[in-house]
DNA sequence: CCATCTTTGTGCACACGTTCACAAACACAT
DNA sequence: ATGTGTTTGTGAACGTGTGCACAAAGATGG
């Protein structure tokens, strides 16, 4: 499951305050989720607690880091070394985890041979050997989006089989692959939609009258709304025209 | 709906190629999702398209846009301009959709006073005239997890109501204030997970006989377990020993 | 050795999200 | 105006994940 290392976090903390047990009820506390929901998922994970004690600290740590493949260290190859990469290639969580920074790789000549976090800057050529010298397989995407997919299929091809990505792109594996993404844009765009739930439910405040009036008054309304060309009532929409870095909201008004 | 943000954009992406209309099957591919789960949640939305041609594109845009409350813009402070702090004021993705960086703040003097991105660091103290000032209601926490807590702690005291946090720690808010979390550690753990589901199942290769005995053999096991005062097999452990910088796998192998 | 108390492991019901499948609705050509 | 083709909107079945609640298991004290 998905929740195995964030019991993994709250285990090791634990296990540095040398406490020896916990319950579920206080794990469950420090992980933030229900107790009966982590009981059943160490059961079915196989790991046994003691009835009237609880859970082995130390045990746990071990078996469910074993469970995670964290026993061994992955390497790891970053590819696009501009903001993003450089704040991961500097980050020290990974290595502490099990996973090792096997390469930083970018198509910019004037990134290349720089260093990051005391690893040199590789150029993208050199993916393939790095990747069946070392075994990578997993690879880290922090190019632009436009690049995102190419770099994919260069990382796929060259067998790496699990990826994350950072770009805001919808990315196709073959199947075997894994593709995980971060998306900082929707994380926020999320939080704005609960913000805006809370000050009150107002959203448009005027072109809810016809869009939630049942019966025929939807199709004329469509019908409206073609034959203007586009939105009807963009003109409500705010003059922000932002020039878009990825371009996303720079067409609400269209020409 | 949590894949709004994602079908926002891929009708933008469609709105500048001036696609006029989108049937679901089509945007649903582009989204990477399924088609009827995309209707559903568009006539649960409440966006009317046109049966036999699809839906308007700039329509929908204005509309989702409308419910995720982009067409005003939201003031975010970031606060840690550390490494991802500082990739995350540089970032152009925000502003584009409608996230305005109020300020940058940090509270170690030797970062307070330089600029990121054009934007000065101002210290914590500023916080709160900062935050009620321009009335700011989303912050981003980018500071080591120690500092994550407390800081979280002084955004919700200032008026922030919603949390972006970059930290690997479990906030805990009051109710009302929402938090969403980005854990990149997690990612990985999660994808070497499937990583090692892939090269054949055998994690431990050794110590799953024990465990997988049913019957009196468990609780002997725990009993020999909490006799030794740990882990009666974690020398299978790998001797790797990882200084953590959060100290996370520091004590598998525990003293 | 027995009683009591704590905590696990899990059966069960429930709620939610997902997917299929199809009728109604609309466009378009004739 | 009528038929045909396309696509939406949604009812209903399905699977999954979640949480309650409780019996069994073991610890602990007498
Ligand atoms: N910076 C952030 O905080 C942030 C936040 C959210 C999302 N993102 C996303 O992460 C990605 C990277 O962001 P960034 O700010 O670091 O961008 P950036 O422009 O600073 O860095 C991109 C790097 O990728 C390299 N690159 C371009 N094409 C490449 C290719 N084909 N092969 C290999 N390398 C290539 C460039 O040379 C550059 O060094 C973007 O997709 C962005 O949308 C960034
Ligand atoms: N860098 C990454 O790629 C990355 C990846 C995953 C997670 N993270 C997490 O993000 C956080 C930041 O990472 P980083 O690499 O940028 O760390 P960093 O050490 O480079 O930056 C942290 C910043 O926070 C500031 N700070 C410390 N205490 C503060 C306080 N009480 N109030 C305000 N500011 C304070 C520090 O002065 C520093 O500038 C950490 O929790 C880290 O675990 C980072």
């Amino acid at each position: 499951m998905a929740r195995l290392p964030l019991y993994l976090r709250a285990l090791t903390a634990l296990s540095e305050r040398s406490v020896p047990t916990v319950s579920s009820e206080e794990l469950a506390a420090a992980a933030g989720v229900n107790s009966a929901k982590l009981r059943k998922d160490f059961s079915y994970l196989g790991s046994y607690g003691t009835r009237g004690v609880g859970y082995d600290v130390e045990y746990l740590v071990y078996q469910i880091s074993r469970e995670l493949g964290l026993t061994q260290d992955w390497p790891v190859v970053i590819v696009g070394i501009g903001n993003l990469g450089h704040a991961l290639a500097n980050y020290g969580g990974f290595a502490s985890r099990g996973f090792r920074v096997a390469a930083l790789l970018d198509a910019d000549p004037a990134v290349v041979g720089s260093t990051a976090a005391g690893l040199p800057v590789r150029h993208m050529d050199e993916l393939e050997d790095i990747v069946t010298a070392q075994q990578v397989s997993i690879g880290v995407i922090t190019t632009p989006p436009g690049a995102a997919q190419q770099v994919c299929d260069r990382l796929v091809e060259a067998g790496v089989t699990s990826i994350l990505n950072f770009a805001p792109t919808v990315l196709t594996v073959p199947d075997g692959v894994d593709v995980r993404k971060v998306d900082l844009s929707i994380e926020l765009q999320i939080l704005a939609f609960h913000e805006q739930r809370k000050a009150g439910d107002e959203p448009g405040a005027g072109d809810s009258v016809l869009d939630r009036a049942p019966g025929p008054v939807r199709a004329a309304a469509a019908k409206l709304r073609r034959a203007a060309g586009g939105t009807a009532k963009a003109e409500q929409a705010k003059g922000k025209t932002a020039q878009g870095t990825e371009g996303d909201l720079s067409a609400v008004m269209p020409a």
